[in-house]
DNA sequence: TGCCTTGTTCGATTATTGTCGAACATTATG
DNA sequence: CATAATGTTCGACAATAATCGAACAAGGCA
């Protein structure tokens, strides 16, 4: 598979990544990443199903939340911390923090 | 015109918060009281029709985001700003300084 | 090769939200 | 009281987004 997409900093949209994060299973996904640095997708489904899930991370990639690097059979996922924070300083400290 | 029902800091939810922050009109609107402090709706009334902009700033109200006060036949809206960084400490700041 | 694992894509359905006109309520003000 | 100004509420419709099973793709391994 080729690898995918992802935006270029300069192009993150506000409302994108806001949207993207008003989502109880994103944020849930976004936390857990927060938490453990990296996750391939299995780690992260819960109860959903594999297809939810996998609409959920494109979401969180397109909106420049996260990054996705596939190794083997196996897709791992991280947040894109320097490149959100550059963009929006402060927003991605602040979702991890809130209670 | 009995007063509005503005919710409870600490039954803020941070996934209501952003879903009311994830959309262009409302933006616009948070952005604006950010810089003029208080706004009347009519002031903040755009190309978009009266009834839109009253749903619009209900969701703001029932997430949090900001309050309104009834002067007379005006209705004036501010940021809760202080509520808002209480409960999730730099979330408003860095959606006011966001590009 | 055959099979298992991991995850995507497709398509259909459902659910949630946004949009906006029309009618209404309230508060001035002439 | 009649009228204007400011917003809300209601209802219908449109647009957007979430859900999820089934079929598919690719890598790793026996």
């Amino acid at each position: 598979m080729p690898a995918y997409d992802h935006p270029d900093p300069a192009t993150f949209e506000l409302t994108s990544v806001l949207r993207a994060l008003a989502d109880p299973a994103r944020l849930d996904i976004v936390r857990h990443l927060g938490r453990v640095g990296e996750a391939n997708c299995a780690t992260l489904v819960g109860t959903r199903p594999k297809s939810s899930m996998s609409h959920h991370f494109q979401v969180l990639r397109d909106s420049g939340v996260l990054r996705t690097r596939i190794e083997g059979v196996q897709h791992r996922n991280s947040l894109r911390r320097e490149e959100l924070d550059m963009r929006f300083p402060g927003l991605l400290a602040a979702i991890l923090n809130a209670p």
